[in-house]
DNA sequence: TTAATAGTGTCTCTAAGACATTATACA
DNA sequence: TGTATAATGTCTTAGAGACACTATTAA
């Protein structure tokens, strides 16, 4: 990538511009819980509390603000080849003392032993922390607690009717734990043989033949992600999550 | 509200700053098609190509995005009080030979017969355009052809969940009405039982009691949107288009 | 044998879809 | 009367959920 700045006509710069920034939900599981990745704020404003991952979008050497999103996962976590997709877009003059800011926000999935955290670059530490509800328990720096909770909503909305939840596992699996995924985030109970049957109508899984995991009772046949033969599975009735199901 | 130039701490300036523009598709219905409005560019790039209405964020009169995006909206219709939704966040390198841009897409539903396009503000002509399954027949401006296809690819999602098709009718409609605005966005008949099975269960509309619309046939029911209870309806199961259905 | 989890089968219930039937206006 | 559209009813079918039952390993 070169450097842009004299050389292209003007015509756009009438306005003052916003900063634009891009910040990522960093979701995994580990402990049986559904976890994001926070890092604790070094320099002021909001010194000292947690927030998430991101930063500016740098002009010179971003193609576009998915590559931008990529780096700055990668920067944190060092994993490359993860689900990243944008969330929304945050905007205003009461964002950050600073400046009128623009947020692209992105929410990321990764296998927690794909991860390793750099160990604080420029004193910032990186931190797992568990999701209660909509939320953390902390209070998060700038508008990122509703940043995080619009995050947690998609995932759980998209949970239904795609089939993401399989990038938050390692490669081989077992439909149980697939389906422990599920009640983690959805945080309610799912029913083994319908649960099962949706996995196997929408093709989603492939069994490894002949692998299998054993334990002290009966070995679980162990799954691969089936790489994407469209786009994107479709279910053609949503489940009815208990306790919440009819409109309302 | 006040300007911000030179009254905040500086510390986010350290990068050269994309521009940022909001880009808005608006949707209605006219003539039995789905319309998209756009305007004839007046100045190069793209000089008489169409484009979707928009403009630069302005920071000093713009709380926030949304506030942006309704201004784009009523300087163009003049309709206040619209359904207007964040669509996608577009930004790169390669978007408009002047800079490095962002584009956050929304998009809207008017009913027609709220609109008053503006004549020609700043040599701009504003006009409807029939959508043809994907597209429009024009060739767009800019990277505008692929926002406008997300664009239609999220309404004909959301009419599957949400009830914001109301918002291409006027206050007072049948459900015939209704449910043709379903059959000329997804291209698709509808069962005409089942349609008015889901409506009532999910109780987006109500009867205008002793309302009806009459014609050289029996007298229909007029109806009125409900005003939202919760945030939206909530199908238990989605349709299964014609022709579609099952997985792919 | 028991404990523990994997995996399958049966039955019910809900809502979509096909299709037919009745209703009510005007010409 | 005929025509056109509104509105409802019946039957079938797909798939979710409850729940029971069988399977297979290690200890």
């Amino acid at each position: 990538m070169t450097a842009i700045k004299d050389s292209r006509p003007a015509g756009l710069a009438h306005y003052k511009k916003p900063t634009v920034m891009v910040d990522i939900v960093i979701f995994t599981i580990a402990d049986d819980t559904l976890k994001v990745l926070l890092i604790k704020r070094g320099i002021p404003p909001f010194k000292g509390h947690y927030a998430l991952p991101g930063g500016a979008v740098r002009v010179d050497t971003d193609m576009n603000l998915e590559a931008a999103a990529q780096r700055e996962l990668e920067e944190e976590t060092g994993v490359e080849n993860n689900y990243l997709e944008q969330l929304y877009t945050y905007g205003g003059i009461d964002r950050d003392p600073r400046d009128w800011t623009v947020s692209v926000a992105y929410f990321a999935l990764v296998a927690k032993q794909d991860v390793q955290l750099k160990a604080g670059t420029d004193a910032a530490e990186a931190h797992w922390h568990s999701i209660q509800g909509n939320r953390v328990e902390l209070p998060l720096a700038f508008d990122h607690a509703p940043i995080l909770q619009d995050a947690i909503e998609r995932l759980r909305a998209k949970l239904d009717y795609t089939d993401i939840a399989v990038h938050l596992l390692p490669e081989e699996f077992t439909l149980s734990e697939f389906q422990r995924v599920y009640e983690i985030i959805m945080q309610e109970k799912l029913n083994k043989s319908s649960f099962r049957k949706r996995v196997s109508q929408a093709e989603i899984v492939q069994p490894i033949a002949g692998k299998m995991r054993t334990g002290s009772n009966r070995p679980a046949q162990l799954y691969r992600f089936t790489e994407n033969k469209t786009d994107r599975m479709f279910f053609p009735r949503s489940i009815v999550w208990a306790e919440r199901g009819k409109h309302e």
